[in-house]
This record gives structure tokens, sequence and C-alpha cells, in this order.
DNA sequence: GCGATAGTTCGATGGCCATCGAAGCGAAGA
DNA sequence: TCTTCGCTTCGATGGCCATCGAACTATCGC
């Protein structure tokens, strides 16, 4: 039992940019099967094979098998947390000063972040939300206000079937290229399910971009209150 | 200009174990010249000449030359936290299940994160003064309630000379051994400072641990309210 | 100035590890 | 059953890098 935990095993797992390539890629919250991960890595598929192995040794990923397939996802909140933060610090000190972010305009005005909804609108839409008092944050478990209760039930949502397990309903997740807040946790999930499920946007195929229909974007912002 | 950052390079950083050793040792908030570091993770000048080279050229640490000595601290919050979120992390990885945090009673109960106070303690404070409402949280500043503003005036903080540069008075920060939030920013450093001026507590030399006195201790808890 | 101490530079060494090609394995599909 | 596809195992290769000893520079105390 060690005195302090060991940093150096979790980091040097990221440390390497093959799989820190791969890691990014899941940020995008789909699972991905092992051929696709080399792909985004730019390794073969023995190497990528390496990799994966070494990355579920060190429960960073976790992997489902389906008949010849081998899907991989994030662990879990906490490490796509680590690694939004690493995102975070590493665009600061790559840009240094300039505008923050990425220079593609799709990823900045909103892309996945895990399971919820990051970039420009999904700043804008915690924004929101805590202008209109539906959310009243607090520092580990934003908290949703009654009127946010009955607000979001009028959108559909079942709380009861969003059953409260050991995940907070809203949680704050610091954004890397707006460096301010977007929501996260099991509400933020559902305002993205629904988003995809209803067609008012879809992922692109190969990246963290999300992609608004523009009759989309102007019923979102609508529902949302979002003004700008 | 990458469309996404670079994780890995910064993450090699941390991920040599002789450097992560070094980074842990600055979580003390202390600046500690390269010898200390040396000493700190057991290898020869030269190493840590270059290592910690690396680490000031990857913005990791600052230096101070102070005569033939040189100092070096971590270059801001945002690397704390960082470092704070990845021995989050691995605690819980490496302690399957368990009893979360440091066997070092010492560490456990009160130590030093970067500029604040951490563990047990720490975590209680916080606790107290939220159930006082001294504290009022949310998700990116933690906010100082009138009542608090007051309470921490008749402790003798000078609110103007705290200027309100950019960090914020207020910040909530993930303790790793508590998984729980504890008080950072510029307040969560006055009291800490407070601690060590009064001789309620000092710096144990070669750790992070806070070693309270008896007395300081039975004063501490009494000027913050803490019960347990 | 003269020794002592802090830190660096240099070069050599060694080890770890990412990488790939080739071969193997197992599941799907025809 | 044979082929194809997804993935893994194995072995070999190469490169990067942490490490150290020795020599060097700089600063301090005297």
């Amino acid at each position: 039992m060690p005195l302090q935990p060991d940093i150096s095993q979790i980091a040097s797992l990221i440390g390497d940019n093959a799989r820190a390539r791969m890691l990014t890629a899941l940020m995008g919250g789909k699972a991905l099967t092992a051929t696709e991960l080399a792909l985004e890595a730019n390794i073969t598929p023995p190497t990528a094979s390496s990799h994966l192995h070494k990355l579920v040794e060190g429960q960073l990923l976790i992997v489902r098998k389906q008949g010849r397939h081998k899907y991989f996802q994030l662990q879990g909140h906490d490490v796509a947390e680590l690694l939004e933060s690493l995102l975070s610090i590493s665009a600061r000190l790559q840009n240094p000063g300039r505008k923050t972010g990425p220079s593609n305009p799709r990823l900045r005005q909103a892309r996945v972040c895990y399971n919820h909804l990051a970039g420009e609108l999904g700043v804008a839409l915690f924004d929101s939300l805590s202008a209109q008092q539906l959310i009243t944050p607090s520092p580990d478990n934003t908290q949703l206000t009654t009127a946010g209760h009955e607000f979001f039930q009028q959108q559909g949502v079942d709380f009861d079937q969003l059953k409260p397990g050991r995940r907070p309903l809203c949680k704050a997740c610091l954004d890397w290229s707006e460096r301010r807040s977007h929501l996260a946790g099991v509400l933020g999930q559902w305002i993205l399910d629904d988003l995809f499920a209803s067609g008012w946007a879809e992922r692109e195929l190969d990246s963290r971009a999300v992609r608004f229909s523009e009759r989309g974007l102007r019923l979102f912002l609508m529902r949302y209150g979002i003004v700008g």
C-alpha cells in the first residue's frame, strides 16, 4: 500500500502519442473497435492491440466483445474528466495566449464530451439554464431547481427512469475550448441523446463534432431559451 | 495550430516516475531546490537537472534563481489541480475498493494541497463553512456570502489587500483522499497561511503533512465551528 | 583569491518499449 | 467446409531516454 498513489503509471499510459489519440477519439462517447482505433492513431493492428491491452489493464478503458468485434470505451466519467482537464491545460500551453480552442470551427461550436454537449453551444446552454434558475449549482453536484425539474419534465424527461444511481443528475464540466462550464451528468447526457433522437443534430462520422441541422439549431436555441 | 491539443506531451512529462515524484513533492506548495528534488526522487543531481529542465520547458514548473540556488515550484493552480485529479484517480485504481486515501494517518488528517489545506480537516472545514452559510458554492467560483465576508473580516482578513485579481476568492478543490471538496482559492490560501502564522500548525519538513499543535487544533476547530 | 557547495554539460551505457511483418486463431458468412 | 475478416501472439528491430560519472561553471563564505 503506497504512501502516495503512483501518478506516473496512469500518466505514462496517456503519455504515448498513439494511446493519447485513441483516448481522445473515445472522448466522442461512442464505443469504437480495435481497428477503428488503429486507424485513428495511424498504427497497425498489432500495435493497437498491444496498446489497447495496456489501457484496459490500466483501467482506463473497458472492453465489450461482440461477435468478432471488440468495442472499447472509456472506463467512466472520472477518466473522461481527467482527459478533459488535460486537454484544457494542453490547449492553453500550446496556444500561447491567442484565442483558445480548436481552429476547427465545427469542433469549437459543438462537440461531444464523452456523453454530453460541449463547445460554444454547450456553454451557452449551461449559462441559459443558470440564468433561468433552472439549475442551481453547487460544487460537487449541481442541483436542479424545482422549476428546472418541472421544465425538463415538460420536455419529456422521465425522472423515474433516470434512476438516480451513483451518478449525479447535474454536473458542471470545464470546457477546454471555452474555459467555462457546460452541463454534464445524467441530465447532460439526456439532452445530448435527445438532440440526436429528435434529429436536430447528428454526430460527424470521424470526429467529436456535432452537426446541427438548420432547423434543429433554431429549435434547440428556442427550447432552452438561448439568446445571442 | 493543432486541431486537438496534444495531450501526450504533458502526460509523458508526468509519466516518468522520477518527475512524478518531484511534482508531488511540489504539491506541498513550498518551492524546493534542485538537490532537494533530486533527493525526493532518489536520483543524482545530473539526472534531476535534466528532468527539471524538461518540466520547466513544458511549463509545468517555474523556476526562480536565488544566489547559487534554484527554486522550483508548480507553474500554477491548474497544474496543481491536474496533479490532484491524477492523484485521485490513481488512488482509486490502486486501492481497489478499500478505504481511500493514504495509509499515513498524518497525511490523511491534514496536508497541504499546493497552497491550501486538504485532508480530513480540510474537508471538515469546507463542510462547516457551508453549513453555517458562510460560503455559497457555485460551479466555477464558489462565492462568499455576506455573512461569510463579515466572519472572515472579523478573523482579520483584509479583503482590500487580497486584491481580487484573476484568481477566485473561493474555489472548491476535490480531495483525493476524502473524495469530497475542500476550500481552495485566495481565501483557502489565507486560511492555511494564517494557520502557520498563528503557530497553530506547522509544516512537516519532508512531506505535505501538516502537524497541528494540541492547542492549535482545538482553537482551529472552535474558530471555524467544526464539530465531530 | 581559495575551498566548498549548487547546478550543469557531456558522453557512454543500458534498458525499456513502440513498431511492424508474419503467422495464428476464432467467429461469420456463403 | 472454405474463405474472409477482426484481432492477437510472437520475434526482431530500432529508437528514444533515463541514468550516472566525470569534468566544468558559478556562487558563496571566508
